[in-house]
DNA sequence: CTTTGATTGATAATCTATTATCACTTGATA
DNA sequence: TATCAAGTGATAATAGATTATCAATCAAAG
């Protein structure tokens, strides 16, 4: 995963921050986990770095209930998503909850879908026990 | 389906306008339709009736792909969503496509789920061709 | 019909995400 | 190592949705 022409410490750090990530990220999570290795790294290159992988199709824009906008990797096999009203946690399910034989009503052409659980996570749910 | 103490034209048009619609809808969107019925509505009072009938359980916020946020009326049947890149129109569709027997890992308990399809809608598909 | 506080419209303000700007820094090449 | 355009950080600017403000209006009660 390259980002563009010059290897710098801030790309290398942002790239790896994603790739670390074991599902969605906000703009804001990437800067907190690539400043570990680039200290000094500023919003505006993540960003910038952000807007690079989607016109590359490394990662792409997912949304997720009301949170900020989420990126997510592109390189990941199908997966949905369960979102924690109680603290914000998107986490990814494994494989696809739709039905096998579900069809559109014609005329309808679907390029992707998603589907979002909501409720609570089992780290919540325990915490309120 | 009330929204407040006084009974007013602006009030009025809004519902009006909210129950008219066959799915989700924007804030503008209501603005424009209730405006047919009371001219002068201005965009604040509609911010403000939405509101109160968020508070009231009798409408929620939905959240579709990349569009603006978007409110759905709590008293339909249970349906997901057809969201269409090329005209962003959201449309309903009938029924669940969730698999009847499926089941979230061990943990989790959720309130709600959502299913988004993305692609095109027949009237966008017909101009393309 | 008068009163009065709820409601409204216009618009300024706010809030958050994202982009633009620009002087300074630095990776890659000669 | 010297060069220089790509890249960066700080921050101002922008954009869009939503809320606050406030004087004017109006529904409801007497």
């Amino acid at each position: 995963m390259s980002t563009a022409k010059r290897q710098t410490q801030q790309r290398t750090a942002i790239v790896t921050a994603i790739e670390g990530t074991d599902c969605t990220f906000t703009p804001q999570e990437v800067l907190g986990h690539a400043q570990r290795a680039c200290p000094g790294l500023g919003i505006a290159t993540v960003y910038r770095s952000i807007r690079e992988l989607v016109e590359q199709g490394c990662i792409q824009r997912v949304v997720v209930a009301g949170s900020a906008p989420r990126y997510e990797r592109t390189n990941v096999t199908h997966h949905h998503h369960f979102h924690c009203e109680s603290c914000g946690a998107v986490t990814p399910l494994e494989g696809c909850s739709l039905k096998e034989n579900y069809r559109l009503p014609s005329g309808f052409r679907a390029s992707s879908h998603d589907v979002i659980f909501t409720g609570t996570c089992p780290k919540c749910a325990d915490s309120e026990a």
